[in-house]
DNA sequence: CCGATACATTTAACATGTTAATCATTCCGG
DNA sequence: CCGGAATGATTAACATGTTAAATGTATCGG
């Protein structure tokens, strides 16, 4: 078999940890965590927006999304209310706190991600990232296949 | 501040996802998580190893590993026990029934594997680790450059 | 040989990932 | 309207990520 410590997740969960890791100190200072930091940053691109979008648009799933919302609105960097047309959905802010908390932690979050892309070069970079989602968007249509499948064991 | 669905991080998460949810459901198949998984083809790969050493090969922090590890001796598919030098490390080895599972899981693993190389292409792919490698590499030695600097907040 | 230190592993505590189930609200057919 | 299906969000349950602390064992200087 393929050996395993080659395989494409093993690479990027590698690659993912060793530029998480640049960040994960910075965050700390300001009690972070890098899914917190995520939905913050993602409020501050809309005036408002709703749970089910702001899971899509922060890649979180429901359920950790909305533990982190109950812990930021008790720290007041977010608030939250009811569509008023429709009950079921929760419509998100984030909040004058938050937006300092933001602003505070955006310098730093900055010059580690400028001194990477220095470090790994700004073209190589774009053409990383531009694989990485055409890695994307090859699987999206193969996502499913394996679901109706009929198993030989267990 | 740049879009942060946009950044490397995220880029990374999602294509990792994208990989890894092609193999969740065979893999859930076997009631095996996919670090379990990356354990048993781990120790396929040697003789015996320490849980230091396991851990460094399977990427996978130290308290995880204990306690996967817990799991997995308690379901007999790895076999546990102390160095005969140092009674501090501990040794491990894939056990007969372990092996079993592995072979019952690898057909289905391999099958998607080359699904996914194919629609992206072997070569595509094989730069794309490359790339992974070397911004791994970059960011090596830029680790811990964070650590003693003094932040002015908080 | 003793005690301080270092080391390997585990445990603890909290946050998130993941899937299933629940709850409230809305929609829709009759 | 009414009641069942569908939908948005949360909660539940279990596994892992992450950091700190604890545990047990080795090592080393005196």
């Amino acid at each position: 078999m393929r050996d395993f410590s080659r395989s494409l997740p093993m690479s990027l969960l590698r690659a993912r940890e060793a530029v998480m890791r640049q960040f994960r100190p910075s965050l700390r200072h300001h009690a972070l965590t890098e899914q917190q930091w995520r939905i913050l940053r993602a409020l501050t691109s809309v005036e408002s927006i709703e749970v089910t979008d702001l899971a899509r648009l922060a890649f979180l799933l429901g359920p950790s999304l909305s533990r982190i919302l109950r812990d930021l609105e008790a720290r007041g960097l977010i608030e939250r209310r009811a569509a008023e047309a429709d009950l079921r959905r929760a419509v998100v802010s984030i909040s004058p706190r938050g937006l300092k908390l933001i602003e505070a932690v955006a310098p730093t979050s900055e010059a580690i991600y400028a001194a990477i892309t220095k470090r790994y070069g700004a073209r190589k970079l774009a053409e990383l990232q531009a694989m990485l989602g055409a890695l994307e968007e090859s699987l999206a249509s193969l996502s499913g296949a394996e679901e109706g499948r009929g198993e030989a064991d267990e």
